[in-house]
DNA sequence: TCTTTGCACTTGCAAATCGCAAGCAAATAT
DNA sequence: ATATTTGCTTGCGATTTGCAAGTGCAAAGA
């Protein structure tokens, strides 16, 4: 079981904890926003993360309760990765880190989601973990 | 020159090359929450970071146009580290960040400040964007 | 003037983490 | 029976981190 160091009481650093890092984010970027669910999927993105690495955080993801791992429904030899409530909460995090980055660097964003959370932050918000709830329940 | 390597055109990854880390965030945090400004100040706080992670974080986020630095005011020896807009810019980020630690991991958050982000999470947003940026003209 | 103190780093080095390539075992597919 | 897919694990060199100590400069004190 993966243990994590708690380096304070303060919310920004526990956070930073668990999910400050270059990988754990885009593992759930993928989930919410790619529809992923396995350890090939995740395996597939633009940023081409190490399988070592990839390995090591969904154990941390699923030992801090962000995630279910469980038998794929069609194959014994998959497994199925859904996001918790705990990791659902983290979609406004995500959501701050696209338009941060739409906006201060040189990126390509799905105009019609840009358009969308530009519009109604919330909202947007709301119907992403909406969706990753029904993906949670497939 | 610090150069950061981008590793696709993901606005989520993109934001994360020049945040994902463990301390980059917490700088923004204490000049944002705690109006800290200085080497020394930071060095401070409570998750005790290295000189040298410090010494080099703050370059990069002068390097990525984040922050400024300057002579302090009263002492020609000091600096003074100021947010930028871009810097300013990511302070949804951090509320988000706090909201997800205080909700999910066991924190100690500024009672006032809580109450504060929950009942009108856009507003203490401007108002401390607007804070920040008092600062940056001091 | 000479010394001391404070501030902002820099340096050195062991330890931890990362990136890359390869290997492995169980479940399917052919 | 053999090959392929899937989800990891292993090895290892390179990079990054954490910790302690040292450096250079400006201002303050004696």
């Amino acid at each position: 079981m993966k243990v994590l160091k708690q380096r304070s009481t303060c919310p920004v650093s526990t956070s930073l904890d668990v999910l400050g890092d270059k990988w754990t984010l885009l593992i759930l970027r993928d989930m919410v926003f790619a529809g992923k669910s396995t350890y090939g999927q995740f395996l597939q993105s633009a940023e081409k993360m190490a399988t070592n690495i990839l390995a090591d955080r969904l154990a941390v993801l699923e030992a801090q309760g962000l995630l279910t791992k469980a038998v794929a429904a069609d194959k014994k030899s998959k497994f199925t990765y859904r996001l918790t409530e705990k990791g659902v909460d983290v979609v406004p995090i995500i959501v701050e880190l696209i338009l941060w980055g739409a906006k201060h660097c040189p990126t390509i964003v799905a105009p019609g989601l840009l358009a969308e959370l530009k519009t109604g932050k919330d909202a947007a918000v709301v119907k992403y973990q909406l969706l990753a709830r029904e993906q949670a329940l497939a």
